[in-house]
DNA sequence: AGAACGATCGACT
DNA sequence: GTCGATCGTTCTA
């Protein structure tokens, strides 16, 4: 099946989240249905320059290891003690750098990925809305726990690729989108870096 | 050994 | 808008 290769992460941090936008996540469960999202929402980090990156300094602790990994790998980690969170390494190996999933759309494994967001709760508006717009929503509905971090993305269980044909599902028809640019969301404690505009969304044309 | 904190979420006023 | 849950990581000593 075609999917990102290693080439498309190793590049510029910034560029590469908003050239994640659009493209399908692909998580294939142990034991469970495949499931895509179409990414809507990215974060840059880039331990070189940015205080909101773990691996600011080039910090290399049992935690950030991942993000010295070679690009192309998973990266995620336990936050505020109950959810998870992704990120693809980015860079040249030895540059720690990241791009957070912040958001996406559902594609394919809706029912799956309902059930693992709200076990038997029933449909609404609300639940509806906020279904996978955060980073430990996505990863609660992807089965994604620090068991995966490291994670290969050019391996079988977990990966990107540029249209739904490239894993066997019909095309999904165009919409005129925008992207936007904005500061990053919950690191007001990272000095200067709180206002690069590193968050990525894409969002219907008004 | 102990303490502080966090790239969040959902319930609630 | 506010607030508490919950625990691994990190730093200080």
């Amino acid at each position: 099946m075609a999917r990102l290769s290693s080439d498309f992460y190793n590049a510029d941090t910034v560029r590469t989240a908003r050239n994640l936008l659009g493209k399908y996540l692909v998580r294939v469960p142990d034991g469970g249905p495949v499931l895509v999202g179409r990414l809507t929402e990215t974060e840059a980090y880039i331990g070189r320059c940015d205080k909101a990156c773990h691996a600011y300094g080039y910090r290399r602790t049992a935690r950030t290891a991942p993000l010295f990994l070679p690009p192309g790998h998973a990266y995620i980690y336990l936050i505020y003690g109950m959810y998870h969170c992704l990120n693809f390494v980015t860079e040249p190996e030895g540059e720690p750098a990241a791009v957070l999933v912040r958001g996406m759309e559902p594609v394919s494994g809706d029912a799956f990925m309902w059930r693992k967001r709200y076990g038997a709760r029933p449909d609404t508006p609300a639940r509806r809305r906020n279904f996978l717009n955060g980073p430990g929503k996505i990863c609660q509905a992807l089965c994604l726990t620090t068991a995966e971090n490291g994670l290969d993305l050019t391996g079988d269980t977990l990966f990107v690729c540029d249209s739904p044909g490239d894993i066997g599902l019909p095309p999904i028809p165009a919409r005129r989108e925008i992207v936007r640019a904005g500061p990053r969301i919950g690191i007001d404690y990272a000095g200067e870096a709180r206002d690069f505009p590193w968050r990525f969304t894409l969002t219907p044309e008004p």
